[in-house]
RNA sequence: GCCGCGAUGGCGGAAUUGGUAGACGCACGGGACUCAAAAUCCCGCGAUCGCAAGGUCAUGAGAGUUCGAUUCUCUCUCGCGGCACCA
């Protein structure tokens, strides 16, 4: 293929393939599906980025790959065309959104088609267009007609609600006035996941707090299953763990404090310091305390006033700045029983208590948490240490608890950690002496050598005996940080070897100390710390475990965590509780260009859905969609599509003039592609059955709380509905990955205004797009960020060319199949077979290389491989290798040519190098026979090395089938 | 601070049940072909000592386990991403 002529080949086989409908999947087939799917692009005015190709490439060579195994595959293509950008674009340009959004996905289509992804075009879906947005609307009349059943654990209809609950106040969809993330460029209300760090996602303004009356979704009802079902699905773990750190989940308990008349609950994670509870704070914006401001019973009410206003006005950055000095008002003439001891302890109000998360007030236990203690420190409030004695309750394990000297509960992992206090320096040091760089677990060993004197000191597996205990512990204590707990032991019975072993808690023991030795360390172990400690008042610590009971006298006592949730609930004072920072999702926007939420205010009736027979609710066609500071919609001013006739009785009434967030049409958009013309419903439950779930879903990791858990959200609810089959599981996405981002020339991020950007049109215009798209997947690791590098696709056009060449050098193609070859042949079948499941693409491409370059050398591509070659280059550079397929007089397309298979006996040379190591380094390397026995190989090594054994008796000879021989001298 | 990920030549990166570190590509150097250039092909290419044969060092730093560690354990440093006064 000349350089001249790739684009009108490419050109001759995209048309080609989508006359034939080679990649269109099939509705009714009785093979088994793979369902690749790609985030459908917005289609922005920029067009399409280099970073669009690197996901669709990938995804288009797995589903190419399927298609070729047999499967029956879809891998579809839509456009999620609703949405600020376009809508600010159109304003710019003074043309219609509508127009714009067709212009755009214009060029999106003919981008994408230029470089050939196997998308079904006839499957092709536009969230704009009324045959779609009527379905959301559909849906979104689905959430307002239903409520969360917590006894079932799932939605329900609204019909079927308890007749003494009211029906507005548990729909899933409701309209309440809240306080919502403003953005006053982009004249919007946001979402939190769109607002995080108090910044605007779309222009990086700081947003400001509104009350308004929203639109919200109860996804918080959905939080436990949200991170539980994450169980069964393979995701990458890095999204995993973000999503379950979003929803942020807390599991820990309310308590009651009684203050005056009123009870005060607050969330705690850590019932177990109620003791140490010395006051209370409450978020400034908290209900009771605007009561007690309003009926008296507060004494210094305009500081308190004055506080809350001041609190009200700062903007979200300045509010959540951890830097900054803690601020406060107490709250004079109340004050709160703590319920352990019966303490009357002071109430504050402070703006480090948020309003929005748990009960919007805390017990402050500044003796344990950085925080309270920070203001604690500043307004001189009381710190109380809680010390657990360990003359109390037994311990798990009474040797244990013999001998430690002291324990801190590690409060991020639960974990337990064990310190010593010494008197070196006047600092905490640890294990007898942690030198610097450290760690415990070297330390341990070599005191064990040095006291003992044994230098044999081995770790085994497990503990048979537990003699006797120590402490270790790390320099962290010190900053009360991650911790290892090591125990060491000594067994009496083996004096020869002193033993270091792992129990059950992953800890190790050994024995140190004289059981006299060690009670005092015991003793002065937990005086010097919680002492120190005490003194300095930095003491925010885990309960200690004590042994001197002189020590405790005057400490509060300390009850384990569930026990002391069994006893808030004994004496009704307090429940276990589970928090999350979860938040229902605010679903509306002040926009024109979204879907109308279909909804009708009737002053008689109140809230009436839209009938579904009049859906879809046609955005009205109008020439100024301008958004307005007063926070309307620009709906609002089209009167005579406002003004309705109420469904229900016919009298006056009103539309909604907020539209939906943009994340509605992509929240159900993969059931569309099952069924896209579907016009009796979402789509055909015998498709979803069929097609659902994903098999394969690539998208960037900017969705992660965003689309990926709208969506997983939205389809647990058609689910529960019973519009999504049971039988399609309670998870729409098997497995998902994500692309590293590709990065400009520098590494820098590719920006408009740094003039980096890489055009895919220019690349496909000078290299075509084959070279881009092997060129795309060799670049790096396809889960890694990877720079641009021109040079690069040299490389790989260099590659492409080598093999068109290799297939056109002469049209007499010898059969030189030697057996290097042959074996290299199937061990890259087998590679890049592998190598597409796992998304590693690049090593693919490497592989591909290796065999080109052999190939080259051989002189040409053997009959034998000829194929079979062309097959797995195939979902990689799919137009050339039609063309060379149809070159060599192949019948029908490539692409469902049957995917080559590799025998598993050639995929290992006849001989291979024997590495011979003596002392840990390779000496030498011999090659030898693959099926050579055990004793010919050493024997053998042997010789090979026998200068560096020098006559000496090898003490040990390892041998590692068909890879090396260890001789120790 | 918390969670997650990462660190390997001049560069992108290979190498996983622990077994030849640096595959493949780029850049660079040399050669062939050519009047010349481009293209193509061949050779070399971690550092260091050595004429060479060969040796020594080397996968962010330090330690450990092991016959053997890029890979496992621990401590630390730096970088990236996410969250962050979430009780």
């Amino acid at each position: 293929m000349s350089k001249r002529d790739f684009r009108g080949v490419e050109a001759k086989w995209q048309k080609k393939w989508e006359e034939d409908g080679v990649y269109q999947a099939k509705d009714h087939a009785k093979n088994e599906k793979f369902y690749g799917l790609i985030e459908f692009p917005y289609p922005s005015g920029e067009g399409l980025h280099v970073g669009h190709p690197r996901s669709y490439t990938a995804i288009d060579a797995v589903t190419r790959k399927q298609r070729m195994s047999g499967k029956n595959v879809l891998f579809p293509i839509g456009w999620d065309a609703f949405g600020l950008p376009t809508e600010n674009f159109a304003i710019k340009n003074k043309i219609k959104p509508q127009e714009a959004t067709k212009k755009n996905i214009a060029n999106f289509t003919r981008q994408l088609k230029s470089i050939g992804f196997g998308f079904d075009w006839s499957r092709e879906i536009d969230t704009t267009d009324p045959t779609y947005y009527k379905w959301t609307q559909w849906q979104f009349l689905k959430f307002f007609n239903s409520f969360y059943d917590e006894q079932e654990q799932r939605a329900r209809p609204i019909e079927e609600l308890p007749a003494h609950l009211d029906k507005d106040e548990h729909r899933m969809a409701y309209k309440a006035a809240s306080t919502i993330n403003w953005c006053p460029r982009c004249k919007i209300g946001l979402a939190n996941e769109e607002a995080i760090g108090g910044v605007c996602e779309r222009c990086g303004n700081p947003t400001e707090k509104r009350e308004k009356a929203q639109w919200m979704i109860r996804i918080t009802k959905y939080a436990e299953r949200l991170i539980k079902d994450l169980d069964s699905v393979d995701y990458l773990d890095k999204i995993k763990a973000q999503q379950i750190n979003w929803i942020g989940k807390s599991e820990g308990a309310f308590v009651d404090f009684q203050v005056g008349k009123d009870t005060v609950t607050v969330f705690t994670t850590r019932p177990d310091t109620l003791f140490g509870a010395t006051y209370l704070v409450m978020a400034p914006e908290h209900p009771l305390v605007q009561r007690w401001v309003e009926d008296g019973s507060i004494m210094n009410q305009d500081e308190v006033r004055s506080y809350q206003a001041e609190t009200a006005s700062k903007s979200e950055i300045e509010r959540g700045d951890e830097s900054k000095d803690k601020t406060g008002v107490e709250l004079k003439g109340v004050q709160a029983v703590n319920p352990a001891n019966g303490e009357k302890i002071p109430v504050w109000i402070s703006d480090y208590v948020l309003a929005t998360y748990g009960t919007g007030s805390i017990m402050a236990v500044p003796a344990h948490d950085e925080r309270d203690h920070a203001f604690a420190k500043k307004f001189g409030l009381p710190i109380d240490i809680v010390v657990e004695p360990v003359t109390g309750e037994p311990r798990e394990n009474e040797e244990f608890r013999r001998s430690i000297v002291a324990i801190v509960r590690n409060p991020k992992n639960g974990k337990l950690l064990s310190i010593n206090w010494g008197k070196k320096g006047g600092s905490l040091f640890v294990g007898g002496g942690l030198e610097d760089g450290e760690d415990p677990e070297t330390c341990a060993v070599r005191e064990i050598r040095e006291e003992t004197g044994y230098k044999n000191v081995k770790f085994i597996e497990k503990s048979e005996t537990v003699h006797h205990h120590y402490f270790a512990a790390s320099k962290n204590v010190a900053r009360n940080i991650e911790a290892v707990g090591l125990l060491f032991e000594l067994s009496d019975e083996e004096r020869d070897e002193a033993v270091l072993e792992k129990d059950e808690q992953g800890q190790f023991t050994v024995e140190w100390l004289t059981e006299a030795q060690a009670e005092k360390q015991v003793i002065d172990g937990l005086h010097g710390y919680l002492f120190q400690k005490f003194i300095q008042g930095t003491c925010y610590s885990e309960p200690g475990i004590a042994t001197n009971s002189d020590f405790l006298d005057g400490l509060p006592t300390w009850k384990a965590k569930d026990d002391m949730i069994s006893w808030l609930n004994e004496q009704g004072k307090g429940e276990k509780a589970t928090t999350y920072k979860l938040r229902d999702w605010v679903f509306s926007r002040q926009r024109y260009w979204g879907e109308p939420i279909p909804i009708i205010h009737c002053p008689k009736c109140g809230q009436v859905g839209v009938p579904e027979n009049e859906l879809p609710l046609m955005l009205p066609d109008v020439d100024a969609y301008q958004p307005t500071d007063s926070g309307e919609s620009p709906l609002a001013a089209i009167r005579e599509w406002v003004e309705v006739k109420c469904p229900n009785c016919g009298g006056k009434a009103e539309r909604e003039t907020d539209t939906m967030p943009n994340w509605a049409g992509s929240s159900w958009y993969f059931l569309r592609y099952c069924d896209p013309h579907n016009d009796k419903a979402l789509a055909d439950p015998e498709k979803l059955k069929y097609w659902m779930p994903v098999n394969l879903y690539n998208g960037g990791m900017e969705h992660t709380t965003l689309h990926l858990l709208y969506s997983r959200f939205w389809y647990k609810f058609l689910w529960d509905m019973g519009i999504v089959p049971e039988e399609c599981g309670s998870e729409p996405y098997a497995k998902r990955r994500s692309h590293g981002l590709i990065l400009a020339e520098g590494g820098e991020k590719m920006s408009k205004s740094k003039g980096n950007v890489v055009n895919p049109d220019d690349v496909v215009e000078a290299y075509g797009a084959d070279v881009f798209r092997v060129y795309e997947m060799f670049m790096g690791p396809f889960d890694q960020p990877v720079p641009w590098d021109t040079n690069g696709i040299e490389g790989v056009r260099k590659f492409l060319e080598k093999v068109w060449n290799l297939y056109g050098l002469d049209s007499s193609l010898r059969g030189n199949d030697n057996p290097e070859l042959v074996t290299l042949y199937h061990q890259t079948i087998k590679k890049v077979t592998d190598g597409i499941d796992h998304l590693q693409f690049n090593t693919c491409i490497s592989q591909m290389m290796i065999l080109a370059n052999a190939f080259q050398d051989a002189g040409s591509v053997p009959e034998s491989m000829k194929e079979g070659f062309l097959k797995i280059l195939a979902p990689f550079a799919p137009h050339m290798a039609e063309e060379i397929w149809e070159h060599l007089g192949m019948k029908g397309s490539i692409h469902v040519s049957g995917w080559p298979t590799y025998d598993p006996e050639k995929l290992k040379a006849a001989t291979f190098e024997l590495v011979v190591q003596v002392n840990g380094k390779v000496r030498a390397k011999i090659t030898v026979d693959s099926d050579i026995s055990e004793e010919d190989a050493k024997s053998k090594a042997l010789e090979s090395a026998s200068k560096w054994i020098e006559g000496k008796t090898p003490k040990q000879i390892i041998y590692v089938t068909g890879k090396l021989v260890s001789i120790v001298a």
